[in-house]
DNA sequence: GACATTTGTTGTCTGTGCCAACATAAAGCC
DNA sequence: GGCTTTATGTTGGCACAGACAACAAATGTC
């Protein structure tokens, strides 16, 4: 699983640790393998901790006590010894998570086991004011309060931004696509909803969502690259822990510059990889006019043209020394491609791997992998669903 | 403090921890901070750590005990109260460094405290045989243990590799000055000497050292460049640690590429930063034959002709767009340039600081500062000799 | 049905850090 | 100098987290 924030009890030098911390600490890791597996017997849990079974029941109960998991019955036997009891995720928690697009803003509500248990979509206008968009989420979450039980319990909401984010100040620095610049659009939306607000670049939220629940799942060190309409964005892992730089803009992946091109990117710098592999171009050279995301992949796959071949064979060479650079920096387990950078890979995965490894180094060539994103339309939620729980998992007892 | 081996108890999910495990973090964080203040009272430990005074009496008194510290007299005094009792690290527990050059191979015995006590430089072949180092090595071990005392103990041992270290393994991958391809070094070594031998990068050792006594201190985020005879070597330190990669390659900072140009680096790979930006044609275009470093220095610095300074502002136009894309990967707060990249640095600083800034992302580049690394010609000791001390710091209890 | 095997529960124990009270050592004040 | 004030070290008792052992419970095996 990966972390967010490092909470890892006396992880940062200076801080001592008491037997208080002790407990937590032990309580957030059962409760983040609940929470990762779903629902997981009592004996795998104190096999994978190590702690001894009466410490397990003790925790455990407290976690109940909580109601942040519930023990249901035995259910799986067939082996000889008593059965062992399941502990599953509480089903009743749930996150908000906030996705401005295009003419709407997406608010969704997931739950704890990972349920998409209620949706709205609210119409705004193509560049919504920070107002506008705090008027459509409180338009969809009264909607969607209406869908969910009283028993349902909303923890916190997250945002998702495609630009950058200033994590520490919960703050918009600058999202072109939304035309907004230094907007403390968490304190302004937690304010209305009066719940806590979290907001982040897109790419970060995607990246980790595949890590925990996708194609990284089991990897400690991964680079996550999407390719989408408002650019290149992506995210890495290093240690199951997503990085975040000083203020939260680490992983601008795709404003790396390769070559002397003077084509420049949605920031206008020039010569760096958005710039070069992009979806316009690419659906431009497909002959397509704003097309969805699996038609383009299939123009892709499909493309026939010396014209349309050549301009992803470009593409390629281009993503490929893209990719090597992030390898001699990384030494990555495995690469992730998402969006569009998901079809290039598969129209010609030995050139891709092939020039890739042309150009990294010896060492960190040789293992990485790279694969293409498991995770649906629906990333975005899961992963702003995971930044709301994160709290919570690394603090379960604060949550009375 | 950086850490190198990510022992934060609890860190990673699933293991869970005991109370033998708290006392042992509560130790190591005591013993770290010991350490990098060589001397530092108890009550300062107190309000570090927010431990109880009991508490730190405790674990002082196991310290103490373990002959890891030591408890001198109050000495400070000027302020009201009782005066703090100081406690220091030990003077007696020693590192060796092992950092093979042209022409010979440079051993040194460096203490807890920081001192370097013992040095010796045993002629090698310009490009030695492992056994080669492994015999220069242990000649130069004996000729060390003789300066030491009876009570003085050698606890490890590293090596610093100019080329690629398996960190897993403790082999090294490649390093085309000593042209050794896959050689188990550690392992050699290590039953040579019968020590624990680590090696690494020496650019990852340097950034380790820079990090935590060098200009790099009281920063998490910190890129270090260093640019020497072998290329632009580096390392990368994130929330106060170093980055590993999967197998330890990462931070192959001079191999990124930024141009198409044709030149090539030491590794064969075109257009990257050591390609571009090198040592042997910055002596040339000075005209200088084989200069040591402050020679350079000067040179660069004091350069007035206008071919000189031509190729000298290429090659701080191609070093700003590098840090450009560290920065937007990485969000750092500092970037340290030691080597030749320091004169290039200082040739034109606000050439290089706007220049980077052009080419980086809107947040990134407003907090990130560019400083000159601190430590001199010891820093590879310095490093390596906490590249040892780590482990004895991350578990002071396992050093009876 | 007897037995082995695995898991949950309970009571006891150990050890770790906290706390309060006291002792100690300095500075400030008269 | 003697008093108070302030800060620190020390000591004994305490609370509580997790380990451990013994027992109970639930399943498979013969």
């Amino acid at each position: 699983m990966v972390k967010v924030e490092s909470q890892s009890f006396a992880g940062s030098i200076g801080r001592g640790a008491n037997r208080d911390d002790l407990r937590q600490s032990n309580l957030s890791n059962l409760l983040k393998l609940v929470y990762q597996n779903r629902t997981i017997s009592r004996s795998d849990l104190t096999s994978m901790t190590g702690l001894n079974r009466s410490t397990i029941s003790d925790l455990v109960g407290e976690l109940v006590g909580l109601k942040l998991v519930s023990e249901s019955e035995t259910a799986q036997a067939g082996r000889v010894g008593r059965p062992s009891s399941n502990v599953s995720i509480a089903e009743n928690i749930f996150a908000i998570t906030v996705v401005p697009r295009y003419h709407s803003t997406i608010v969704s509500a997931v739950s704890m086991s990972g349920e998409l248990k209620a949706r709205a979509r609210i119409a705004t206008p193509i560049h919504p004011s920070p107002e506008e968009v705090c008027d459509a989420t409180e338009v969809a979450l009264s909607q969607i309060r209406k869908q969910l039980k009283k028993t349902d319990r909303i923890i916190g909401v997250s945002v998702a931004i495609s630009g950058q984010v200033d994590v520490r100040n919960n703050s918009v620095r600058i999202c072109s696509f939304l035309k907004w610049t230094e907007v403390p659009f968490g304190a302004l939306l937690s304010e209305r909803l009066g719940l806590p607000v979290q907001i982040d670049n897109d790419g970060s939220i995607a990246c980790l969502a595949e890590s925990t629940f996708g194609a990284g799942r089991g990897f400690s060190d991964i680079i996550y690259l999407f390719g989408g309409t408002g650019g290149i964005g992506g995210g890495v892992v290093i240690e199951d822990k997503l990085i975040r730089g000083y203020r939260g803009y680490a992983g601008e992946l795709g404003h790396i510059r390769l070559t002397d091109s003077k084509a420049v990117d949605s920031l206008g710098l020039s010569g760096t990889l958005e710039a070069l592999v992009n979806r316009e171009q690419l659906a431009e050279a497909l002959g397509l006019d704003d097309p969805e995301d699996d038609e383009l992949a299939s123009a892709i796959l499909e493309a026939s043209s010396p014209r349309a071949r050549r301009i992803i064979d470009k593409k390629i060479d281009v993503l490929a020394i893209g990719l090597a650079n992030l390898v001699n920096i990384f030494n990555p387990q495995v690469i992730l491609l998402a969006g569009f950078l998901q079809p290039l890979f598969q129209a010609n995965d030995y050139s891709l791997l092939s020039k890739m490894r042309h150009s990294a180094v010896a060492g960190s060539r040789e293992h990485v992998q790279v694969r293409t994103a498991a995770l649906g339309s629906r990333i975005l939620e899961i992963g702003g669903a995971q930044l709301v729980f994160q709290d919570l998992l690394n603090n379960p007892a604060a949550s009375k």
